[in-house]
DNA sequence: TTTAGAGGTATTTTT
DNA sequence: TACCTCTAAA
């Protein structure tokens, strides 16, 4: 968000200015002539963007302008002058997609777009809302946000309070699940009550209670927080619903396919313009509500995402106009044809069929590896035929489904030279050297940051252990302090050891030194002082680790990207809400990525390697969502042929090696759902046990979904492994040995190689409940034990 | 307080 | 296999 603290522009609608964009285009309309971004878009497309009145849901197919539509709707609003910039409400998920956005619309109309005060993350809109009303949420509006890390942090810190095991219930378990009721819109209170028992033995509820208590004294807010807080507000305060409601005469959402239950219902809240007192969106104050979003882009349900909020908006927002965005602007025809085909075989979507005018172009081209190396061998060689053609790296890209695949391929491109980039790393603000940094930042502008604190009071290295912070933490806690409070009373008693006090003062002093400056001098330059000052910038120079001169880069970069901001409180803020920085690249570079990364690009030639059984669909969306989990991995599968313009390059590999161990593998069923006339199947040499005849595999009449991967070629994939490395050999000799269907099943005698002996008690899949003679019930993979005959 | 080794685990990721 | 986290010993 480029202007967190910036005032709210009063309710009553500014005078027009003269001379801007908008005051152009209202006129070029007033005399007939529709302006250039009316002008330029297809009857749908021209549709969305005119029917401003009433909810329009806008169906937009991979590659059908959806962004053009969203950021010409609101061009169009204002140029007809139905709202003034600050009372349009525009919400992404991203904030990549809310600059797009909002560069986008500036491109359109000119300055004007600098107004959209309310343009941003559901995220970041919520916090200037949360900000304004923080007393209302039992906060103060100066709160911190915390990221995961602290989250985390703080959790462990409630499990020690209440004795509770860390090991049998991790902190990371309980934030998931957190997590998730926040998603839902579940507070404490309203917790199921089977759900919050489902932790440490019934305490999940109550821990979750201490959680937010915690946040509360800590005056901190987690991401959920900033939602369902806001959400709270809103509920329990309607005079201040009324204002907001009130002041959004537009209301725009991108990527509605993509929202969770909190998100939903904070939008239905702002969407029920002035209605009356009950929940009930009479037909005259119908919401001026855009949702623009696509259900076979669906792809982050286990992120909390709700498909059923797209599928059932016409029954929420009844009057609602449909439209459909279907021609495709993007890929050619096989490729589209392929594509459609593909997300055909899925169940629950609304229905939509992508065209194009254009030319049939290259099918799709399948080919089957031999294993990983290969694979990645051969997209190399593709790679660099297409680079003597002339081709861009730059619109090249390999789209994988988990990252472990990446390593390989840039194994491959280091050796051949070939440059390269990974999309979707480790983010900047995420890194361990710039998470110091900021809480050193953090404790200097925010001396209550307790979870700030923390991290660096011994960072580098002086002294001061766990020991001498509990004591700290003791002190904190019963005077109901923050931590640096705490310390400096400490430090003039006799409860610390000398050594641990003096140390305690010299920390204590810098902060205070470091806090006077605040405002006295530029920011980025106090940055640079406090890293110098308190020895962070000496602990990486001391360090000989090849990675720590890249830290050091890192934090100068750090110090020269806080000049862009006001002042230090504005780029916390940011930082806290963007954790995100744009990184410079020059030349151009094949792009490695994940699946989801991808959406929402294109490339000219997209490769999509590892299309087998159990990586791509995963097995764990398999086994933890069935069917509903299968449909979620083939939108990944569109997704990722969606991408390309000109050329999809698929490929599946005969044996993978899977957590060190190599497996031999299925082609993957989406392959049977790719027509045949529109895709080229290569008989690769390598494929050579007959994979290739894939398109006539047992799986292409089957239509009851369940059976399909307990085949004996999925169980013997799976079953395979233990014994050996090199894969060549290992393949004969488990297809020679092993009896097929030879799965285990409860009853059978099996043996751990640590837990021993046992009985198997239950199979699901690849997992296996078994009662071991000594160590008890297990949950554990069938790869690790081996069956006994008895 | 630090560090070496054991143990457990193993998608996808934004805010 | 490979990584990360936590525990136990110096």
């Amino acid at each position: 968000m480029s202007d967190p603290f910036d005032d709210f522009p009063g309710f009553e609608p500014a005078a027009p200015r003269a001379g801007g964009g908008i005051a152009a285009c209202a006129l070029a309309a007033m005399h007939g002539g529709a302006p250039d971004f009316l002008s330029a878009l297809n009857p749908e497309q021209r549709a969305a963007v005119e029917t401003t009145e009433g909810p329009v849901l806008v169906l937009a197919g991979a590659g059908t302008g959806k962004t053009r539509v969203l950021t010409a709707r609101i061009a169009h609003i204002l140029a007809q002058g139905l709202a003034r910039p600050h009372q349009i409400l525009a919400v992404t998920f991203t904030n990549k997609a809310a600059r797009e956005m909002r560069e986008r619309i500036g491109a359109l109309i000119g300055g004007e777009a600098e107004g959209m005060a309310w343009l941003g993350t559901f995220h970041a809109i919520s916090t200037k809302i949360l900000r304004r009303h923080a007393e209302l949420a039992g906060l103060k509006s100066n709160f911190t946000i915390l990221d995961t890390d602290d989250q985390i942090r703080l959790l462990k810190q409630v499990l020690r309070a209440e004795n509770i095991d860390e090991k049998r219930w991790t902190a990371r378990t309980l934030a998931f699940l957190i997590d998730n009721w926040k998603n839902r819109g579940l507070s404490p209170k309203t917790v199921p009550a089977g759900e919050a028992g489902a932790f440490a033995n019934g305490k999940g509820g109550a821990l979750y209670a201490l959680y937010q208590e915690r946040l509360k004294i800590l005056n901190a807010a987690d991401f959920g927080d900033l939602l369902l807080e806001t959400l709270r507000v809103f509920r329990e305060n309607p005079d201040v619903l009324r204002e907001y409601q009130g002041r959004f005469k537009y209301l725009l959402v991108d990527e509605y396919q993509d929202t969770n239950a909190v998100q939903y219902l904070w939008l239905r809240l702002l969407a029920q313009r002035q209605a009356g007192a009950a929940n009930e969106i009479t037909p005259a104050q119908k919401p001026n509500l855009c949702c623009v979003g696509d259900d076979d882009q669906s792809i982050y349900g286990w992120r909390g995402a709700d498909v059923d909020n797209i599928l059932r908006f016409e029954k929420d927002f009844p009057g609602a106009k449909v439209i459909r965005l279907e021609r495709n602007y993007r890929s050619t025809g096989h490729i589209l044809a392929a594509a459609a085909h593909l997300i055909a075989h899925n169940r629950d979507r609304l229905g939509k069929t992508l065209f194009t005018d254009g030319e049939d172009g290259e099918k799709p081209e399948v080919s089957g590896v031999w294993d990983s190396e290969e694979e990645a061998r051969v997209i190399g060689e593709e790679i660099e035929q297409l680079q003597r053609k002339g081709h861009s790296l730059d619109q090249v890209a390999i789209l994988v489904r988990a990252s472990f695949q990446m390593r390989e391929f840039e194994e491959r491109f280091i050796t051949l030279g070939l440059p390269y980039k990974v999309i979707g790393g480790p983010r900047f603000y995420e890194r361990l050297e710039i998470r110091d940094a900021l809480a050193y930042l953090r404790c200097t502008a925010q001396p209550a940051d307790d979870l700030a604190f923390e991290r660096i009071v011994n960072t580098p290295k002086r002294g001061l252990g766990e020991a001498s912070l509990q004591i700290v933490h003791d002190h904190a806690r019963r005077q109901r302090i923050p931590l640096m409070q705490a310390a400096r009373i400490l430090i003039e008693t006799e409860e610390l050891k000398p050594k641990q006090r003096s140390t305690f003062r010299a920390l204590l002093s810098d902060f205070d030194r470091w806090a006077s400056q605040i405002g006295q001098k530029p920011h980025h330059e106090l940055a640079e002082q406090i890293l110098e000052e308190s020895g962070y910038t000496d602990f990486w120079k001391q360090d000989k680790s090849a990675e720590a001169e890249g830290r050091l880069e890192n934090l100068k970069e750090l110090v020269r990207s806080m000049e862009e901001f006001p002042d230090l409180g504005a780029f916390l803020e940011h930082v806290s809400l963007v954790m995100d920085a744009d990184a410079a690249d020059g030349g151009e570079r094949v792009s490695i990525m994940t699946l989801h990364g991808a959406k929402g690009l294109e490339f000219e030639t997209v490769f999509l390697p590892g299309w087998e059984e159990g990586l791509f669909p995963h097995q764990r969306s398999l086994d933890e969502n069935g069917r509903a989990g299968l449909e979620e991995e083939r939108r990944l599968a569109y997704v990722g042929v969606t991408r390309a313009r000109r050329r999809a390059k698929i490929y599946f590999a005969t044996n993978r090696r899977i957590h060190g161990l190599w497996q031999t593998t299925t082609p993957s069923r989406f392959l049977d759902d790719l027509p045949a006339a529109h895709v080229q199947v290569t008989e690769n040499r390598a494929s050579g046990s007959g994979y290739g005849a894939y398109a006539q595999s047992r799986f292409a009449n089957m239509d009851a979904f369940g059976s399909r991967y307990d085949t004996p070629g999925w169980k013997r994939a799976q079953q395979n492994g233990p014994g050996g490395r090199a894969p060549r050999t290992i393949e004969g000799e488990v297809l020679g040995k092993s009896s097929p269907g030879s799965a285990f099943s409860p009853g059978d005698r099996v043996f751990h190689l640590k837990f021993g002996p046992g009985a198997v008690a239950a199979v699901d899949g690849s997992k296996l409940t078994i009662d071991f003679d000594k160590a008890g019930r297990k949950l554990v993979l069938d790869s690790f034990v081996e069956k006994k005959s008895s």
